[in-house]
DNA sequence: GCCGCGGCTTGACGCAGGACAATTCCCATT
DNA sequence: AATGGGAATTGTCCTGCGTCAAGCCGCGGC
């Protein structure tokens, strides 16, 4: 996977430097104050199925993630689960709480064998404290989390079932460009971070396939008529 | 309102001055800085019922709540809107999309006849740039309502109406005290804060009532019994 | 006093979406 | 080719909550 080793024998520091300069939050950050944060950043490996962390534990630092797949997860004493987010390379995990200073309120579950970066938070602060840009992205990074999360709560609240898929096949159709969408987890985490059950969103699915609007390969959607599935969201208005 | 007049003619900017000082946000910070940050800062008066801004609107800086009340609501062309917070004295709102850099998403409309300030984006921005003490209180401020945020979307995918209604009624306690609670607002916007219709918020009130965990007076709810209550809340587990 | 009106409650009914259980499908093993 | 297991689909039934439509209660205005 490294077509250039490097070249030190400070091997595991300077992956780390390298990986965090790859995340969108770190990115074009002078060198010597990335190598500050790098000090205080750990790499964390994950099997697949493996808590990273749970809730009600004590918040220490954020995750940056490397390679992988993390699902962040509200579960219930109970054992049901939701499905908050499903977090790729490159995305961070877990700022807000460690900014809040509480224990974590998900659980944090690798879906397949990942690297991750942890980066403490008594670095992070003395970072911020002395350069404000990184201040600004952290604000400016929660602020996009903030805004993600009100308008999953907008469409838990205020969408139906078929709207929630809809808006979401959309929005994964408007970061790839062509008509042709990959879920990017089983279906029962996408119906689970929809407010879903499995069987209702495969009866969704199957019943828009049955409109002609989507044609479904397994986990490939293609979105054969975008205007049907807009106007078949609207199908509720007064 | 006034027990002792400002003494200059400048009024206006030293009384934001001064009501800028008792928001959480702001408290303790140097007199100077708070003085820069007064600068950017305008007064905005809203009648009951007026809004303060509409989804759609740019964002140009953050407001506080000086005196009054003010809700946050999602809304819908169609007209269907849901309560996300009612916001009093001394609580700020809008810092999140400001940051984002996005236009709003909610309503804001006062619910009484309120008095606000608008901070100014740009004067925060520089601000923060100054003083990282500012950047870190930001970054709390911002955390925690991210986490709030987050248990409201737990009530809402996990828990049942009776569930909100009975986990609402406990934060109202232990923010109190004693066990005499008072709704923020009629029972209506309470509802919509909760994700339920008037009718079936009412519904679960009496229910409660009847089973004497609760005594109702108009807002005000007396606990009779929070062990029963609880109790309640967990009649649906396996 | 009476009227009107906004807030709240109550009743009857309907439906979107969940629960449960049975198949079917798709691989990865062996 | 047989086997086993997890994912996905499908059928059937059920219920929590919304909707619609009356009432009711309290309060301010005239």
């Amino acid at each position: 996977m490294d077509t250039h080793a490097p070249r030190s024998g400070g091997n595991g520091a300077s992956r780390v430097h390298e990986l965090l300069s790859h995340a969108p939050l770190f990115r074009g950050l002078a060198p010597e104050d990335l190598a500050r944060i790098a000090a205080g950043t750990r790499e964390v490996r994950a099997a697949r199925g493996e808590a990273i962390f749970h809730r009600g534990d004590p918040c220490e630092g954020f995750h940056v993630v490397a390679v992988g797949r993390v699902k962040l997860a509200l579960v219930n004493p109970a054992g049901d689960e939701k499905v908050v987010e499903i977090v790729g390379p490159g995305m961070s995990f877990g700022e807000a709480l460690m900014f809040a200073g509480r224990p974590y309120i998900v659980d944090a579950i690798a879906l397949a064998d990942s690297l991750l970066l942890h980066v403490n938070k008594a670095t992070l602060f003395a970072e911020i404290d002395r350069e404000p840009a990184l201040a600004r992205r952290m604000l400016a990074s929660l602020s996009v989390r903030t805004h993600m999360l009100m308008k999953d709560l907008e469409a838990v609240s205020l969408h139906s079932a078929t709207q929630r898929v809809i808006g979401y096949l959309a929005r994964l159709d408007e970061e790839t460009g062509s008509h042709r969408v990959t879920l990017p987890a089983q279906k029962a985490l996408v119906a689970s971070r929809l407010n879903l059950t499995p069987e209702y969103f495969s009866r969704i699915l199957h019943d828009m396939a049955a409109r002609g609007l989507v044609r479904i390969d397994a986990r490939d959607i293609e979105i054969l008529d975008p205007e049907g599935l807009r106007a078949l969201g609207a199908a509720s208005d007064a």
